[in-house]
DNA sequence: ATGGTGGTTGCACCA
């Protein structure tokens, strides 16, 4: 038996509901984690989501920005989350999941502050709160990821490798793929002893995106991509690790996400 | 040099 669990930053999912029932039928996931839906709890499609077949939901959203859900065909144990920085601006959720034979699995999924135009602390606020959240996420997981069957992901709107990047050398300076947010993704996945899954399967020479942005004129076209969308397990989780799939299908369905779906397989 | 949201329904804010 396996487990299919889903990432995908939406960018609303009141926009994205058609994508999400398309992906849904044609990738047969077991849980979606989203971000960005971009809707308040009350707003939030339940029922439509609840037809797909994820009866299990638990929501946390507000309005225009952020939001993060976890919908499951299977029931959840237990569910949490965590005010990062301070701030109670719905980036996180977790869940239990039973797991198999082998033990349950928690699941956390996050949205990370993008961050703001600039990479400068002092100008620029939003790249402070960024670096500050990373920082957080890694001396949490240094207690609490160690000794748990735990996967984390989500949009963390870092890539820190040089092939996560359309053009290393043009964007080492831009938000998203400076040495300083690559050095706190290194430090989150040292602390908590994290498998990057994604380079788990595809090494590291090889380019890997998940984003493809709106502005650059055809971006996707020409494959000026960014792998800002993450998943990563704690070294107990490591040998159940059994796929990993990027849906970068979806990008050219009409009207999409600037993110495309991360998927990670794990056997139970 | 696009897309989503909420609302000063034209435009500011966010990514």
């Amino acid at each position: 038996m396996s487990l299919r669990i889903v990432s995908w930053n939406v960018n609303s999912i009141r926009q994205r509901l058609d994508h999400v029932a398309r992906f849904v039928a044609e990738w047969q996931p077991d849980v979606l984690c989203l971000q960005e839906t971009k809707v308040r709890d009350e707003n939030f499609p339940a029922s439509d989501l609840a037809e797909m077949g994820f009866t299990h939901q638990v929501i946390r959203g507000q309005k225009a920005y952020n939001g993060v859900a976890i919908l499951s065909r299977l029931p959840f144990e237990a569910q949490d989350h965590r005010i990062w920085c301070s701030k109670d601006d719905k980036r996180h959720l977790s869940v239990t999941l039973a797991g198999g034979s082998a033990g349950p699995i928690e699941l956390h999924n996050f949205y990370v502050p993008s961050g703001g135009p600039t990479p400068d602390r002092e100008a620029n606020d939003k790249f402070g709160h960024k670096l500050d959240f990373l920082e957080e996420m890694a001396a949490w997981a240094r207690v609490h990821a160690r000794g748990r069957r735990l996967l984390l992901v989500g949009d963390l709107n870092v890539a820190p490798l040089e092939n996560d990047v359309w053009n290393h050398k043009r964007l080492v300076r831009s938000v998203g793929h400076t040495p300083m947010e690559s050095e706190r993704m290194a430090n989150l996945l040292e602390a908590g002893a994290l498998t990057d899954v994604g380079r788990h399967f595809v090494p590291p020479d090889q380019p890997l995106y998940t984003w493809w942005g709106y502005r650059f004129p055809q971006s996707l076209e020409r494959n000026y991509g960014w792998r800002l969308d993450h998943a990563l397990a704690s070294e107990p989780l490591h040998d159940a690790l059994v796929r990993m799939e990027v849906v970068k299908a979806t990008r050219a369905w009409e009207k999409p996400s600037d993110h495309v779906p991360l998927l990670v397989e794990i056997a139970t």
